[in-house]
RNA sequence: GCGGGUGUAGUUUAAUGGUAGAACUUCAGCCUUCCAAGCUGACUACGUGAGUUCGAUUCUCAUCACCCGCUCCA
């Protein structure tokens, strides 16, 4: 048995159509990936996975699904516009890239604040302060660039600025601006969380490592809002929910920590953020990376849209009519990433007697395939295929007939698939099939009218 | 975006200033009654573009992509 490494996983993954390179045939655009018929029903999985243990079994929470195009004034009030917006600059001399901010930051020890400064006003201060490179201890700078981390394009037909508008950069904000109408349609009373699958964009400036950080990604986001004061007892269950998530479908516990941010690196509007990281184990030095991000982001959302929009989002408190603005604590998971942990503890190449077996052991909830249909020999290829029909509808399935039996066993190892269903000559006789599993390697043999429920009990969250 | 590295079939690779050979995979046929069997055959590659040259996969330049750092985050 050999430790599983990232590289490996990777090929792995690309070989066997879990995903491709975006645009391959014109030569690729850089850090996009499509994901093949393998990786689709995965990341489907996935998310079928977060639905069912994050909004259909919690009767406090909901799910939604918000368009990606929001009006621009979303971003504001989020501090998407403006704030968020990295002003760059490099050093010529030695190439080092700042941020123009924190080097001002940094420079005055924390007494000068230039949130809100234009990039002018920066680099004037930078020049009247003689603020040279850390690095290299040289002053000469390049401009600084804004580099705001928001696709744009444009509404309607003409170009013109006035129907600017953006991708969105998570899904969160989505949540945010229904808050009151789904707290009225569906009667909720505090606490209750809503939650959203769905693609956002960042123009990330150093995007990489396969789909670890892609400019197109999909998130998994719930907001769960809560009395102000409650806050800190529901940071502390989500954490703990999300860590059992994990280890539920498969991510051993041995490559899971929780990291608490400390009070330097947390928000101004953060009560505490956590994340729980993974050991990728990409690359040397940087074994942990992070999958999700569990934060107790206060009243500062919803206020801040209460604020632009002047609309109020206050909830009433049904039993003592006091009014205020709900804390939300907000545990926030990249698909993508997900499925990359799930996929690095999966994978194994286990030694056999003779040779190697490479084998995903995904969980069978997981598995792109529950199971392959396979019969022993041609001539039952079409009794085969008949038990294939009556099972698709119930399974994704598969069909193999080419090769020896073992071959197509491990052609099934390889892509996760925890069940192979073998038609034999007896089969029509008994009325069974011989029902091969991927971990053991055992084979039992089941009655066919049986197999429909025998699968559904094994492929259970 | 900046610095460094890499680029030959799906994968791993060989050779070469005269347009490429293999293994595994895949596919077809034969065979095969439960864990990568065998036999026969077939498909598929010099990332892209330009330059030098009689001729380039090989040399030069550009470009694209990937990997490693800087930075950031789900």
């Amino acid at each position: 048995m050999s430790k599983s490494n990232f590289e490996t996983v990777v090929n792995h993954m690309k070989s066997t159509g879990f995903v491709y390179q975006g645009s391959e045939i014109y030569g690729g655009l850089s850090n996009t990936w499509d994901f093949g018929p393998l990786g689709v029903e995965l990341k489907d999985n996935l998310k079928k996975a977060w639905w069912q243990k994050f909004i259909q079994e919690d009767p406090n929470n909901v799910g939604m699904q918000s368009a990606i195009l929001m009006n621009p004034q979303v971003w504001v009030a989020s501090g998407h516009v403006g704030g968020f917006s990295d002003p760059l600059m490099d050093c010529k001399s030695c190439k080092t890239r700042y941020r123009a901010d924190q080097l001002i930051e940094d420079h005055s020890k924390g007494e000068v604040n230039p949130s809100g400064w234009s990039k002018e006003e920066m680099k004037q201060y930078i020049d009247d302060n003689h603020i040279n490179c850390p690095n290299c201890g040289k002053h000469d700078w390049t401009d600084i660039r804004e580099f705001n981390l928001m696709f744009k394009t444009f509404q309607g037909v003409t170009e013109d600025s006035k129907s600017t508008i953006y991708l969105r950069p998570e899904t969160a904000q989505g949540i945010f601006v229904n808050f009151k109408n789904v707290q009225r349609t569906m009667r909720k009373k505090l606490p209750f969380g809503i939650g959203q699958i769905g693609k956002s964009f960042r123009n990330e400036i150093t995007p990489g490592n396969f789909i670890f950080r892609t400019r197109e990604f999909e998130q998994m986001e719930l907001e769960f809002f809560c009395k102000p004061g409650d806050d800190i007892q529901w940071y502390d269950y989500y954490k703990n929910y999300c860590m059992n998530f994990l280890t539920n479908i498969g991510i051993k516990e041995d490559n899971l920590r929780l990291r608490e941010h400390d009070a330097e690196e947390l928000s101004h509007y953060s009560n505490g953020t956590s994340d729980i990281e993974y050991r990728y184990q990409i690359g040397k030095g940087n074994d942990w990376g992070e999958l999700w991000g569990i934060a107790d982001r206060t009243d500062f959302d919803l206020t801040a849209h209460q604020n632009e929009s002047k609309k109020s989002l206050e909830y009433q408190d049904p039993q003592t009519n006091e009014k205020y603005v709900p804390y939300c604590i907000e545990p926030s998971v990249g698909v993508e990433r997900m499925m990359l942990a799930v996929m690095c503890d999966a994978y194994e190449e286990e030694a056999l007697e003779n040779d190697t077996r490479k084998v995903l052991r995904l969980h069978p909830f997981l598995a792109p395939y529950k199971a392959c249909i396979l019969p022993l020999s041609k001539q039952l290829a079409d009794e085969a295929k008949g038990l294939f029909g009556s099972l698709a509808s119930s399974f994704a399935l598969t069909y193999d007939e080419a090769g020896s039996i073992g071959k197509r066993y491990r052609r099934q190892d390889e892509i996760g698939t925890p069940f192979c269903i073998t038609y034999d000559f007896d089969s029509k006789e008994d009325n069974s099939v011989t029902v091969r599993d991927r971990d053991t390697m055992e084979q039992v043999r089941i009655k066919i009218d049986e197999l429909e429920s025998f699968i559904a009990s094994k492929i259970k969250l």
